[in-house]
DNA sequence: CGATCTTGTTGTAGAACAAGATCGGTGCACTACT
Protein backbone atom coordinates (compact mmCIF):
# COMPACT_ATOMS: atom_id res chain seq x y z
CA UNK A 1 0.00 0.00 0.00
CA UNK A 2 2.90 2.28 0.81
CA UNK A 3 4.05 1.99 -2.80
CA UNK A 4 0.64 2.96 -4.14
CA UNK A 5 0.62 6.02 -1.91
CA UNK A 6 4.10 7.04 -2.97
CA UNK A 7 3.23 6.50 -6.63
CA UNK A 8 0.17 8.70 -6.24
CA UNK A 9 2.29 11.36 -4.56
CA UNK A 10 4.74 11.29 -7.48
CA UNK A 11 1.89 11.87 -9.90
CA UNK A 12 1.17 15.07 -8.03
CA UNK A 13 4.84 15.94 -8.29
CA UNK A 14 5.87 15.26 -4.69
CA UNK A 15 9.08 13.31 -4.27
CA UNK A 16 8.45 12.20 -0.77
CA UNK A 17 5.95 12.30 2.04
CA UNK A 18 6.25 14.07 5.35
CA UNK A 19 6.05 12.23 8.63
CA UNK A 20 2.47 11.44 9.42
CA UNK A 21 1.10 11.91 5.93
CA UNK A 22 1.58 8.31 4.86
CA UNK A 23 0.26 7.02 8.16
CA UNK A 24 -2.89 9.12 7.85
CA UNK A 25 -3.52 8.15 4.22
CA UNK A 26 -2.98 4.48 5.01
CA UNK A 27 -5.43 4.58 7.87
CA UNK A 28 -8.04 6.20 5.64
CA UNK A 29 -7.51 3.64 2.89
CA UNK A 30 -7.99 0.89 5.47
CA UNK A 31 -11.36 2.42 6.25
CA UNK A 32 -10.52 4.09 9.55
CA UNK A 33 -11.75 7.52 10.40
CA UNK A 34 -8.75 9.78 10.85
CA UNK A 35 -8.02 12.88 12.92
CA UNK A 36 -4.80 14.49 11.73
CA UNK A 37 -3.31 17.29 13.81
CA UNK A 38 -0.37 18.89 12.03
CA UNK A 39 1.06 22.37 11.73
CA UNK A 40 0.08 24.43 8.71
CA UNK A 41 2.52 24.04 5.89
CA UNK A 42 2.99 20.44 6.86
CA UNK A 43 0.81 19.14 4.06
CA UNK A 44 -2.50 18.34 5.70
CA UNK A 45 -4.33 18.81 2.41
CA UNK A 46 -2.09 16.21 0.80
CA UNK A 47 -3.72 13.63 3.07
CA UNK A 48 -7.16 13.93 1.53
CA UNK A 49 -5.80 14.66 -1.94
CA UNK A 50 -3.93 11.35 -1.89
CA UNK A 51 -6.69 9.39 -0.22
CA UNK A 52 -9.19 10.71 -2.79
CA UNK A 53 -6.91 9.66 -5.62
CA UNK A 54 -6.65 6.13 -4.29
CA UNK A 55 -10.28 5.67 -3.32
CA UNK A 56 -13.12 5.22 -5.77
CA UNK A 57 -15.93 7.71 -5.47
CA UNK A 58 -16.65 11.29 -4.57
CA UNK A 59 -14.81 13.27 -1.90
CA UNK A 60 -16.83 15.83 0.05
CA UNK A 61 -14.75 18.54 1.73
CA UNK A 62 -16.26 20.69 4.47
CA UNK A 63 -14.39 23.97 4.54
CA UNK A 64 -15.32 26.90 6.80
CA UNK A 65 -14.64 29.88 4.55
CA UNK A 66 -15.90 30.41 1.04
CA UNK A 67 -12.68 32.25 0.14
CA UNK A 68 -10.78 29.16 1.26
CA UNK A 69 -12.97 26.93 -0.90
CA UNK A 70 -12.03 28.93 -3.97
CA UNK A 71 -8.32 28.57 -3.18
CA UNK A 72 -8.68 24.86 -2.59
CA UNK A 73 -10.46 24.29 -5.90
CA UNK A 74 -7.77 26.28 -7.72
CA UNK A 75 -4.99 24.43 -5.96
CA UNK A 76 -6.36 21.09 -7.11
CA UNK A 77 -6.62 22.44 -10.63
CA UNK A 78 -2.99 23.57 -10.62
CA UNK A 79 -1.87 20.19 -9.29
CA UNK A 80 -3.56 18.50 -12.19
CA UNK A 81 -5.90 16.61 -9.88
CA UNK A 82 -9.37 15.45 -10.88
CA UNK A 83 -11.96 18.23 -11.28
CA UNK A 84 -13.22 20.00 -8.18
CA UNK A 85 -16.30 22.16 -7.66
CA UNK A 86 -17.78 24.23 -4.86
CA UNK A 87 -21.36 24.92 -3.85
CA UNK A 88 -22.05 28.09 -1.84
CA UNK A 89 -24.03 31.30 -1.64
CA UNK A 90 -21.39 33.51 -3.22
CA UNK A 91 -21.66 31.72 -6.55
CA UNK A 92 -24.39 32.52 -9.00
CA UNK A 93 -27.35 30.17 -9.13
CA UNK A 94 -26.14 28.99 -12.52
CA UNK A 95 -22.69 28.18 -11.21
CA UNK A 96 -24.10 26.07 -8.40
CA UNK A 97 -26.39 24.30 -10.85
CA UNK A 98 -23.45 23.52 -13.12
CA UNK A 99 -21.49 22.22 -10.13
CA UNK A 100 -24.30 19.80 -9.31
CA UNK A 101 -24.56 18.73 -12.93
CA UNK A 102 -20.86 17.94 -13.03
CA UNK A 103 -21.16 16.00 -9.81
CA UNK A 104 -24.18 14.06 -10.95
CA UNK A 105 -22.59 13.25 -14.29
CA UNK A 106 -19.65 11.83 -12.35
CA UNK A 107 -17.28 14.40 -13.84
CA UNK A 108 -16.10 15.92 -10.55
CA UNK A 109 -14.06 14.16 -7.89
CA UNK A 110 -14.22 16.85 -5.18
CA UNK A 111 -16.96 19.08 -3.84
CA UNK A 112 -16.32 21.86 -1.31
CA UNK A 113 -19.09 23.05 1.00
CA UNK A 114 -19.55 25.01 4.19
CA UNK A 115 -21.38 23.26 7.04
CA UNK A 116 -24.39 25.54 6.52
CA UNK A 117 -24.93 24.04 3.08
CA UNK A 118 -24.94 20.57 4.56
CA UNK A 119 -27.69 21.62 6.94
CA UNK A 120 -30.04 21.95 3.99
CA UNK A 121 -32.19 18.93 3.28
CA UNK A 122 -31.96 19.24 -0.46
CA UNK A 123 -28.16 19.42 -0.45
CA UNK A 124 -27.80 16.46 1.86
CA UNK A 125 -30.23 14.40 -0.21
CA UNK A 126 -28.38 15.07 -3.45
CA UNK A 127 -25.04 14.23 -1.84
CA UNK A 128 -26.43 11.04 -0.37
CA UNK A 129 -27.40 9.86 -3.82
CA UNK A 130 -23.86 10.44 -5.02
CA UNK A 131 -22.65 8.01 -2.33
CA UNK A 132 -19.43 9.80 -1.39
CA UNK A 133 -16.62 7.55 -0.24
CA UNK A 134 -14.63 10.19 1.63
CA UNK A 135 -15.77 13.02 3.88
CA UNK A 136 -13.14 15.57 4.87
CA UNK A 137 -13.62 18.13 7.64
CA UNK A 138 -11.01 20.81 7.13
CA UNK A 139 -10.10 23.15 10.02
CA UNK A 140 -11.80 20.65 12.30
CA UNK A 141 -11.10 22.66 15.44
CA UNK A 142 -14.02 24.82 14.29
CA UNK A 143 -16.26 21.99 15.49
CA UNK A 144 -15.22 22.83 19.02
CA UNK A 145 -14.42 26.53 18.68
CA UNK A 146 -17.29 27.71 16.48
CA UNK A 147 -19.84 24.95 16.82
CA UNK A 148 -21.49 25.94 20.04
CA UNK A 149 -22.76 29.42 19.39
CA UNK A 150 -21.21 31.17 16.46
CA UNK A 151 -21.71 28.60 13.73
CA UNK A 152 -23.77 25.89 15.35
CA UNK A 153 -24.11 23.95 12.10
CA UNK A 154 -20.66 22.63 12.90
CA UNK A 155 -22.12 20.51 15.69
CA UNK A 156 -24.61 19.02 13.21
CA UNK A 157 -21.84 17.44 11.13
CA UNK A 158 -22.21 14.23 13.12
CA UNK A 159 -25.68 13.86 11.60
CA UNK A 160 -24.26 14.60 8.18
CA UNK A 161 -21.73 11.80 8.59
CA UNK A 162 -24.54 9.37 9.43
CA UNK A 163 -26.90 10.66 6.75
CA UNK A 164 -24.24 10.11 4.09
CA UNK A 165 -23.92 6.51 5.22
CA UNK A 166 -20.78 7.14 7.25
CA UNK A 167 -18.14 7.41 4.54
CA UNK A 168 -14.54 7.34 5.73
CA UNK A 169 -14.18 10.58 7.65
CA UNK A 170 -10.95 12.56 7.78
CA UNK A 171 -10.71 15.55 10.13
CA UNK A 172 -7.81 17.96 9.72
CA UNK A 173 -6.58 20.73 11.97
CA UNK A 174 -3.40 22.56 12.91
CA UNK A 175 -4.28 23.00 16.53
CA UNK A 176 -6.14 20.96 19.08
CA UNK A 177 -5.42 20.33 22.73
CA UNK A 178 -6.35 16.78 23.81
CA UNK A 179 -9.83 17.70 25.08
CA UNK A 180 -10.54 19.46 21.79
CA UNK A 181 -9.43 16.34 19.92
CA UNK A 182 -11.79 14.29 22.03
CA UNK A 183 -14.62 16.62 21.24
CA UNK A 184 -13.95 16.47 17.50
CA UNK A 185 -13.92 12.67 17.56
CA UNK A 186 -17.12 12.55 19.57
CA UNK A 187 -19.07 15.22 17.68
CA UNK A 188 -18.17 13.81 14.28
CA UNK A 189 -19.05 10.34 15.57
CA UNK A 190 -15.79 8.97 14.28
CA UNK A 191 -15.46 5.19 14.34
CA UNK A 192 -12.25 3.49 15.41
CA UNK A 193 -10.49 6.78 14.82
CA UNK A 194 -6.77 6.92 14.21
CA UNK A 195 -5.22 10.06 15.55
CA UNK A 196 -2.08 11.26 13.82
CA UNK A 197 -0.51 14.09 15.79
CA UNK A 198 2.72 15.66 14.58
CA UNK A 199 5.04 18.47 15.37
CA UNK A 200 3.56 20.94 17.80
CA UNK A 201 6.95 22.32 18.71
CA UNK A 202 8.18 25.10 16.49
CA UNK A 203 11.64 25.65 17.96
CA UNK A 204 12.48 28.49 15.57
CA UNK A 205 9.76 30.65 17.10
CA UNK A 206 11.09 32.65 20.04
CA UNK A 207 8.44 33.15 22.73
CA UNK A 208 8.17 36.31 24.75
CA UNK A 209 5.67 38.01 27.04
CA UNK A 210 5.61 41.63 28.12
CA UNK A 211 3.35 42.79 30.88
CA UNK A 212 2.33 46.41 31.07
CA UNK A 213 0.22 48.43 33.43
CA UNK A 214 -0.25 51.51 31.30
CA UNK A 215 -2.19 51.27 28.04
CA UNK A 216 -0.27 54.04 26.25
CA UNK A 217 3.06 52.54 27.24
CA UNK A 218 1.93 49.18 25.89
CA UNK A 219 0.87 50.69 22.59
CA UNK A 220 4.17 52.51 22.22
CA UNK A 221 6.13 49.36 23.02
CA UNK A 222 4.22 47.37 20.39
CA UNK A 223 4.68 49.96 17.65
CA UNK A 224 8.34 50.37 18.49
CA UNK A 225 8.90 46.62 18.46
CA UNK A 226 7.11 46.19 15.16
CA UNK A 227 9.31 48.89 13.67
CA UNK A 228 12.55 47.38 14.82
CA UNK A 229 11.91 43.69 14.01
CA UNK A 230 12.51 42.26 10.53
CA UNK A 231 9.45 42.28 8.32
CA UNK A 232 6.98 41.03 7.28
CA UNK A 233 5.00 40.68 10.47
CA UNK A 234 1.55 40.47 11.99
CA UNK A 235 -0.03 42.26 14.91
CA UNK A 236 -3.13 40.66 16.37
CA UNK A 237 -5.51 42.96 18.21
CA UNK A 238 -8.77 42.52 20.10
CA UNK A 239 -10.99 45.08 18.35
CA UNK A 240 -11.54 46.45 14.86
CA UNK A 241 -10.79 49.91 16.08
CA UNK A 242 -7.40 48.84 17.37
CA UNK A 243 -6.58 47.25 14.03
CA UNK A 244 -7.10 50.65 12.41
CA UNK A 245 -5.20 52.45 15.16
CA UNK A 246 -2.09 50.31 14.95
CA UNK A 247 -2.07 50.36 11.16
CA UNK A 248 -2.32 54.15 11.21
CA UNK A 249 0.44 54.53 13.81
CA UNK A 250 2.77 52.29 11.82
CA UNK A 251 1.95 53.96 8.51
CA UNK A 252 2.76 57.29 10.11
CA UNK A 253 6.13 55.90 11.12
CA UNK A 254 6.80 55.14 7.49
CA UNK A 255 6.05 51.40 7.32
CA UNK A 256 3.78 49.88 4.72
CA UNK A 257 1.10 48.75 7.14
CA UNK A 258 -2.55 47.79 6.66
CA UNK A 259 -5.50 46.98 8.89
CA UNK A 260 -7.66 43.90 8.45
CA UNK A 261 -10.95 43.03 10.11
CA UNK A 262 -14.38 41.71 9.23
CA UNK A 263 -15.93 45.18 9.17
CA UNK A 264 -14.11 46.04 5.96
CA UNK A 265 -15.59 45.53 2.52
CA UNK A 266 -14.84 42.29 0.75
CA UNK A 267 -12.81 44.05 -1.90
CA UNK A 268 -10.74 45.88 0.70
CA UNK A 269 -10.07 42.69 2.64
CA UNK A 270 -8.98 40.96 -0.51
CA UNK A 271 -6.67 43.83 -1.36
CA UNK A 272 -4.95 43.68 2.06
CA UNK A 273 -4.72 39.91 1.89
CA UNK A 274 -3.03 40.08 -1.51
CA UNK A 275 -0.76 42.94 -0.44
CA UNK A 276 0.49 40.90 2.49
CA UNK A 277 0.94 37.81 0.33
CA UNK A 278 2.99 39.53 -2.36
CA UNK A 279 5.02 41.55 0.12
CA UNK A 280 3.74 45.00 -0.77
CA UNK A 281 2.36 45.32 2.78
CA UNK A 282 5.01 44.74 5.44
CA UNK A 283 2.78 44.62 8.49
CA UNK A 284 -0.89 43.80 8.92
CA UNK A 285 -2.68 44.75 12.13
CA UNK A 286 -5.66 42.44 12.32
CA UNK A 287 -8.40 40.91 14.41
CA UNK A 288 -8.78 37.14 14.44
CA UNK A 289 -10.48 37.44 11.06
CA UNK A 290 -7.07 37.40 9.39
CA UNK A 291 -5.34 34.11 9.16
CA UNK A 292 -6.94 31.03 7.69
CA UNK A 293 -5.70 30.59 4.19
CA UNK A 294 -2.61 32.73 4.59
CA UNK A 295 0.12 30.86 2.87
CA UNK A 296 3.21 32.91 3.56
CA UNK A 297 6.37 31.24 4.77
CA UNK A 298 8.57 34.20 5.72
CA UNK A 299 6.53 35.95 8.43
CA UNK A 300 9.17 37.12 10.92
CA UNK A 301 7.02 38.17 13.85
CA UNK A 302 3.57 37.79 15.31
CA UNK A 303 2.86 40.33 18.04
CA UNK A 304 -0.27 40.17 20.16
CA UNK A 305 -1.58 43.48 21.45
CA UNK A 306 -4.03 41.54 23.63
CA UNK A 307 -4.35 37.94 24.76
CA UNK A 308 -6.65 35.74 22.64
CA UNK A 309 -9.40 33.63 24.22
CA UNK A 310 -7.35 30.46 24.53
CA UNK A 311 -3.96 28.90 23.99
CA UNK A 312 -5.52 27.07 21.05
CA UNK A 313 -6.14 30.40 19.32
CA UNK A 314 -2.78 31.78 20.42
CA UNK A 315 -0.89 28.81 19.06
CA UNK A 316 -2.81 28.96 15.80
CA UNK A 317 -1.98 32.66 15.40
CA UNK A 318 1.71 32.51 16.29
CA UNK A 319 2.00 29.43 14.07
CA UNK A 320 1.71 31.81 11.12
CA UNK A 321 5.24 32.97 11.88
CA UNK A 322 8.44 31.30 10.71
CA UNK A 323 7.01 28.60 8.51
CA UNK A 324 10.19 28.68 6.48
CA UNK A 325 12.05 27.38 9.53
CA UNK A 326 14.01 30.61 9.94
CA UNK A 327 13.88 32.44 13.28
CA UNK A 328 10.66 34.24 14.11
CA UNK A 329 9.29 36.07 17.13
CA UNK A 330 6.01 35.52 18.96
CA UNK A 331 5.52 38.23 21.56
CA UNK A 332 2.46 38.77 23.72
CA UNK A 333 1.89 42.25 25.15
CA UNK A 334 -0.77 42.37 27.81
CA UNK A 335 -2.24 44.17 30.74
CA UNK A 336 -4.23 42.59 33.53
CA UNK A 337 -7.38 44.36 32.24
CA UNK A 338 -7.02 42.90 28.75
CA UNK A 339 -8.48 39.65 29.96
CA UNK A 340 -11.70 41.50 30.79
CA UNK A 341 -12.98 41.46 27.23
CA UNK A 342 -13.18 37.67 27.42
CA UNK A 343 -15.32 37.95 30.52
CA UNK A 344 -17.78 39.83 28.35
CA UNK A 345 -17.49 37.42 25.45
CA UNK A 346 -17.97 34.33 27.57
CA UNK A 347 -20.80 36.04 29.45
CA UNK A 348 -24.51 36.05 28.73
CA UNK A 349 -26.94 33.37 29.72
CA UNK A 350 -28.68 30.58 27.89
CA UNK A 351 -31.50 31.43 25.50
CA UNK A 352 -34.18 29.97 27.79
CA UNK A 353 -37.10 31.43 25.82
CA UNK A 354 -35.91 29.84 22.63
CA UNK A 355 -35.15 26.54 24.37
CA UNK A 356 -38.67 26.48 25.82
CA UNK A 357 -40.33 27.42 22.54
CA UNK A 358 -38.49 24.72 20.61
CA UNK A 359 -39.01 22.12 23.29
CA UNK A 360 -42.75 22.65 23.61
CA UNK A 361 -43.32 22.60 19.87
CA UNK A 362 -41.34 19.45 19.29
CA UNK A 363 -42.93 17.72 22.26
CA UNK A 364 -46.50 18.61 21.24
CA UNK A 365 -46.03 17.62 17.61
CA UNK A 366 -47.70 14.37 16.58
CA UNK A 367 -45.04 13.65 14.00
CA UNK A 368 -41.36 14.51 13.37
CA UNK A 369 -40.84 18.25 12.90
CA UNK A 370 -38.67 19.60 10.07
CA UNK A 371 -36.40 22.34 11.47
CA UNK A 372 -37.39 24.72 8.64
CA UNK A 373 -40.97 24.65 9.88
CA UNK A 374 -39.85 25.59 13.37
CA UNK A 375 -37.92 28.45 11.91
CA UNK A 376 -41.01 29.80 10.17
CA UNK A 377 -43.27 29.33 13.15
CA UNK A 378 -40.88 30.86 15.65
CA UNK A 379 -39.63 33.48 13.20
CA UNK A 380 -36.01 33.01 14.19
CA UNK A 381 -32.63 32.89 12.44
CA UNK A 382 -31.09 29.56 11.58
CA UNK A 383 -28.17 29.79 13.95
CA UNK A 384 -30.20 30.74 17.02
CA UNK A 385 -32.57 27.86 16.39
CA UNK A 386 -29.80 25.38 15.66
CA UNK A 387 -28.01 26.38 18.81
CA UNK A 388 -31.14 25.62 20.86
CA UNK A 389 -31.71 22.32 19.08
CA UNK A 390 -28.09 21.30 19.72
CA UNK A 391 -28.49 21.94 23.44
CA UNK A 392 -31.78 20.07 23.71
CA UNK A 393 -30.22 17.19 21.87
CA UNK A 394 -27.26 17.14 24.26
CA UNK A 395 -29.74 17.24 27.12
CA UNK A 396 -31.22 14.02 25.73
CA UNK A 397 -34.67 15.52 25.17
CA UNK A 398 -34.67 15.85 21.39
CA UNK A 399 -33.43 13.54 18.68
CA UNK A 400 -32.81 14.06 14.98
CA UNK A 401 -34.15 11.43 12.59
CA UNK A 402 -32.20 10.29 9.52
CA UNK A 403 -34.30 12.72 7.50
CA UNK A 404 -33.13 15.59 9.66
CA UNK A 405 -36.48 16.02 11.44
CA UNK A 406 -36.81 16.52 15.17
CA UNK A 407 -38.59 14.18 17.55
CA UNK A 408 -39.15 14.34 21.28
CA UNK A 409 -37.49 11.56 23.19
CA UNK A 410 -38.76 11.69 26.71
CA UNK A 411 -39.73 13.76 29.72
CA UNK A 412 -41.43 17.10 30.00
CA UNK A 413 -40.40 20.50 28.77
CA UNK A 414 -39.31 22.17 31.99
CA UNK A 415 -36.61 19.71 33.14
CA UNK A 416 -35.34 19.43 29.55
CA UNK A 417 -34.91 23.18 29.26
CA UNK A 418 -33.24 23.30 32.66
CA UNK A 419 -30.78 20.58 31.69
CA UNK A 420 -30.04 22.30 28.37
CA UNK A 421 -29.39 25.59 30.17
CA UNK A 422 -27.15 23.79 32.63
CA UNK A 423 -25.09 22.35 29.76
CA UNK A 424 -24.75 25.81 28.22
CA UNK A 425 -23.62 27.17 31.55
CA UNK A 426 -21.00 24.41 31.93
CA UNK A 427 -19.73 25.20 28.47
CA UNK A 428 -19.30 28.82 29.50
CA UNK A 429 -17.33 27.83 32.57
CA UNK A 430 -15.05 25.72 30.41
CA UNK A 431 -14.55 28.64 28.00
CA UNK A 432 -13.62 30.87 30.91
CA UNK A 433 -11.14 28.36 32.20
CA UNK A 434 -9.52 28.33 28.75
CA UNK A 435 -8.97 32.05 29.15
CA UNK A 436 -7.38 31.28 32.50
CA UNK A 437 -4.93 28.91 30.81
CA UNK A 438 -4.01 31.78 28.52
CA UNK A 439 -3.43 33.91 31.60
CA UNK A 440 -1.34 31.10 33.05
CA UNK A 441 0.90 31.22 30.00
CA UNK A 442 1.26 34.98 30.30
CA UNK A 443 2.14 34.79 33.97
CA UNK A 444 4.23 31.65 34.28
CA UNK A 445 7.76 32.05 35.55
CA UNK A 446 8.68 28.68 34.06
CA UNK A 447 9.65 27.87 30.48
CA UNK A 448 6.89 29.18 28.21
CA UNK A 449 7.40 26.56 25.57
CA UNK A 450 6.98 23.86 28.19
CA UNK A 451 3.73 25.44 29.30
CA UNK A 452 2.47 25.78 25.73
CA UNK A 453 3.42 22.27 24.66
CA UNK A 454 2.09 20.84 27.92
CA UNK A 455 -1.29 22.31 27.07
CA UNK A 456 -1.20 20.31 23.84
CA UNK A 457 -0.23 17.17 25.68
CA UNK A 458 3.44 17.16 24.72
CA UNK A 459 6.26 17.02 27.17
CA UNK A 460 9.41 19.02 26.61
CA UNK A 461 12.21 17.27 28.50
CA UNK A 462 14.72 20.15 28.48
CA UNK A 463 14.14 23.86 28.95
CA UNK A 464 13.78 25.36 25.49
CA UNK A 465 16.32 28.16 25.85
CA UNK A 466 14.39 30.24 23.33
CA UNK A 467 11.78 31.96 25.44
CA UNK A 468 12.09 35.02 27.65
CA UNK A 469 11.88 33.06 30.91
CA UNK A 470 14.65 30.68 29.83
CA UNK A 471 16.83 33.59 28.76
CA UNK A 472 16.33 35.53 31.96
CA UNK A 473 17.05 32.51 34.14
CA UNK A 474 13.56 32.58 35.61
CA UNK A 475 12.67 29.19 34.10
CA UNK A 476 15.69 27.57 35.68
CA UNK A 477 14.91 29.03 39.09
CA UNK A 478 11.37 27.70 38.76
CA UNK A 479 12.72 24.21 38.08
CA UNK A 480 15.00 24.40 41.10
CA UNK A 481 12.19 25.55 43.34
CA UNK A 482 10.07 22.69 42.08
CA UNK A 483 12.81 20.13 42.72
CA UNK A 484 13.27 21.44 46.23
CA UNK A 485 9.54 21.12 46.79
CA UNK A 486 9.59 17.57 45.41
CA UNK A 487 12.38 16.57 47.75
CA UNK A 488 10.55 17.75 50.81
CA UNK A 489 7.15 16.45 49.81
CA UNK A 490 6.22 12.85 50.48
CA UNK A 491 3.94 12.06 47.61
CA UNK A 492 3.76 13.75 44.26
CA UNK A 493 3.58 10.92 41.78
CA UNK A 494 0.03 10.05 42.68
CA UNK A 495 -1.39 12.71 40.42
CA UNK A 496 0.08 11.58 37.16
CA UNK A 497 -1.05 13.06 33.86
CA UNK A 498 -4.06 11.15 32.61
CA UNK A 499 -5.26 10.14 36.07
CA UNK A 500 -9.04 10.51 36.56
CA UNK A 501 -9.97 12.37 39.72
CA UNK A 502 -12.97 13.70 41.60
CA UNK A 503 -13.12 17.03 43.38
CA UNK A 504 -15.59 17.83 46.16
CA UNK A 505 -17.21 20.71 44.36
CA UNK A 506 -15.87 20.59 40.80
CA UNK A 507 -16.84 17.00 40.03
CA UNK A 508 -14.88 14.60 37.86
CA UNK A 509 -11.92 15.41 35.70
CA UNK A 510 -8.54 14.32 34.41
CA UNK A 511 -5.06 15.54 35.25
CA UNK A 512 -3.64 17.30 32.20
CA UNK A 513 -0.35 18.59 33.50
CA UNK A 514 1.98 18.26 36.43
CA UNK A 515 4.25 21.16 37.29
CA UNK A 516 5.78 19.51 40.31
CA UNK A 517 4.34 21.74 42.99
CA UNK A 518 0.94 22.02 41.34
CA UNK A 519 -1.23 20.16 38.91
CA UNK A 520 -3.72 21.28 36.33
CA UNK A 521 -6.94 19.29 36.11
CA UNK A 522 -9.49 19.55 33.32
CA UNK A 523 -12.87 19.09 34.99
CA UNK A 524 -15.68 17.91 32.73
CA UNK A 525 -18.05 20.66 33.81
CA UNK A 526 -15.77 23.36 35.16
CA UNK A 527 -12.86 23.38 32.75
CA UNK A 528 -9.21 23.86 33.67
CA UNK A 529 -8.22 24.34 37.31
CA UNK A 530 -4.69 24.63 38.60
CA UNK A 531 -4.31 23.40 42.17
CA UNK A 532 -1.27 23.51 44.46
CA UNK A 533 -0.30 20.00 45.51
CA UNK A 534 0.17 21.20 49.04
CA UNK A 535 -3.51 22.16 49.13
CA UNK A 536 -4.50 18.83 47.61
CA UNK A 537 -2.63 16.88 50.28
CA UNK A 538 -3.70 19.03 53.18
CA UNK A 539 -7.39 19.37 52.36
CA UNK A 540 -8.15 16.01 50.79
CA UNK A 541 -10.68 17.62 48.45
CA UNK A 542 -9.31 15.69 45.50
CA UNK A 543 -9.66 11.93 45.18
CA UNK A 544 -8.53 9.30 42.73
CA UNK A 545 -11.11 7.51 40.66
C1' DC B 1 -14.99 43.60 32.42
C1' DG B 2 -13.22 47.95 30.56
C1' DA B 3 -12.97 51.65 27.01
C1' DT B 4 -15.42 55.13 24.96
C1' DC B 5 -19.21 57.77 23.64
C1' DT B 6 -23.43 60.53 25.23
C1' DT B 7 -25.92 63.21 28.20
C1' DG B 8 -26.39 66.16 32.16
C1' DT B 9 -24.73 69.47 35.56
C1' DT B 10 -22.78 73.67 36.86
C1' DG B 11 -24.14 78.67 36.92
C1' DT B 12 -24.73 82.10 33.34
C1' DA B 13 -19.49 81.72 29.60
C1' DG B 14 -17.72 78.21 27.82
C1' DA B 15 -15.63 74.27 29.23
C1' DA B 16 -14.77 70.66 32.42
C1' DC B 17 -16.17 66.93 34.73
C1' DA B 18 -19.42 63.14 36.46
C1' DA B 19 -22.80 59.75 35.76
C1' DG B 20 -25.04 56.84 32.67
C1' DA B 21 -25.35 54.22 28.30
C1' DT B 22 -23.30 51.47 24.88
C1' DC B 23 -20.20 48.57 22.62
C1' DG B 24 -16.84 44.94 21.93
C1' DG B 25 -14.81 38.86 17.29
C1' DT B 26 -15.10 35.21 14.14
C1' DG B 27 -19.05 33.76 8.75
C1' DC B 28 -22.55 31.51 6.64
C1' DA B 29 -27.00 32.42 3.96
C1' DC B 30 -30.83 35.20 2.67
C1' DT B 31 -33.45 39.47 1.67
C1' DA B 32 -34.36 44.04 0.05
C1' DC B 33 -32.95 47.56 -2.71
C1' DT B 34 -30.26 49.85 -6.26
Amino acid sequence: MGDRILAAAREYGWDDLRPGQREAVEAALEGHDVLAVMPTGHGKSAIYQLAAKLLEGLTVVVSPLIALQRDQVEQLEEMGADPAVAVNSSQRVGENREAWEELEAGDAEFVFLAPEQLARDEVLERLRELQPSLLVIDEAHCVSAWGHDFRPEYLRLGHVVEALGHPTTVALTATAAPPVREEIVERLRMREPRQVVRGFDRPNIVLEVQRHSDDDAKRDAIVERALEESKPGLIYVATRKDAERYAAALAEAGVRAEAYHAGMSRAERERVHDAFSDGSAEIVAATSAFGMGIDKADVRFVLHAAPPDSLDSYYQEIGRGGRDGEPALAALFHRQEDFGVHRFRTGGSADVDMLSAVASRVRRAKQPVPPERLRERLDVGASRLTSAVNLLEQAGAVETTDDGDLVWREGTVKPAVEEAARIAEARRRVDRSRVEMMRGYAETSGCRRRYLLGYFGEELPELCGACDTCRSGSAERAVEAREAADASSESTGDWAVGQRVRHESWGEGGVVSDDGDRITVLFDEEGYKTIALEVVERSGVLQHL
